[in-house]
DNA sequence: CTATCTGCAAAGTCTTTGCACTTTT
DNA sequence: AAAAGTGCAAAGACTTTGCAGATAG
């Protein structure tokens, strides 16, 4: 079994991650942490964040143009209402909506069935400055 | 205005497409149609899938791998239960679903909101096979 | 000391674009 | 003929990999 070793790199990249609970795309996150004085590599970024996701630490999710984009993982079980220009995230249960997924993949014969429910919108802000 | 040209090859690509009721990307289509003797260039292929999408002819979803699905368009508005192995796509409707959607976009203040709202899983095929 | 990690540069995907040539109308 | 479409090759964007040098344990 190959162990992790805690270095200062993945320690930034999970507290830039951490500070605002939206989801960006590795890009973004490289881009912040370079500004703010860290200097690794995005290969190190993309690394640190496929760790931080197995590790179950951080969720992914296929944004709309085809980019990773990440958050850290907020445990619960919920889903998100995202501005396609900020990357505010709004959370929301959907109670009645995760117990009827369940029966349609199970109704169907499906295994793994992993939920992808993700809205894209423009939120407030942006809307008014669009 | 530009108009469209009816072509041979947008024909092909959009009788591929017609063929089965499950999302493909791109590239499947176009080894598809080069298997059954159709010579024509994947630009093209990426051509006519966009120019479908814009006429409403087919939907086009972001797979879980960061890749273009398309698949013909069934005008109603529903989602799918898709295998990640095979494409082969259920379709459900999720009738409560939909207008709680909306109102948690204009609760929020979100405008043109899409909501993805597909399900990845391993079908009962290929689950055996596997 | 040694297994793991970093970071550069190179390679790999999927998708889009530029441009000369062909085809529809 | 003229506008629109085709296809190649090249470019772009994001992500992954190979490998030598650096580092945590």
């Amino acid at each position: 079994m190959t162990q992790r070793r805690t270095t200062w790199q993945k320690t930034a990249v999970f507290e830039a991650l951490s500070q605002d609970q939206v989801f960006v795309s590795a890009q973004e996150l490289h881009q912040k942490l370079l500004l703010a004085g860290q200097k690794l590599g995005l290969t190190t970024v993309y690394r640190a964040l496929t760790d931080l996701v197995e590790a179950g630490q951080a969720d992914v999710l296929a944004g709309e143009d085809n980019e990773m984009l990440y958050r850290v993982c907020s445990n619960e079980h919920h889903h998100h209402l995202i501005c396609r220009k900020c990357g505010t995230a709004v959370e929301f249960d959907l109670d009645g909506f995760e117990s009827e997924v369940s029966a349609l993949a199970i109704k169907h014969g499906y295994k793994d069935v992993a939920h992808s429910i993700e809205l894209f919108g423009i939120c407030e802000k942006c809307g008014m400055s669009a």
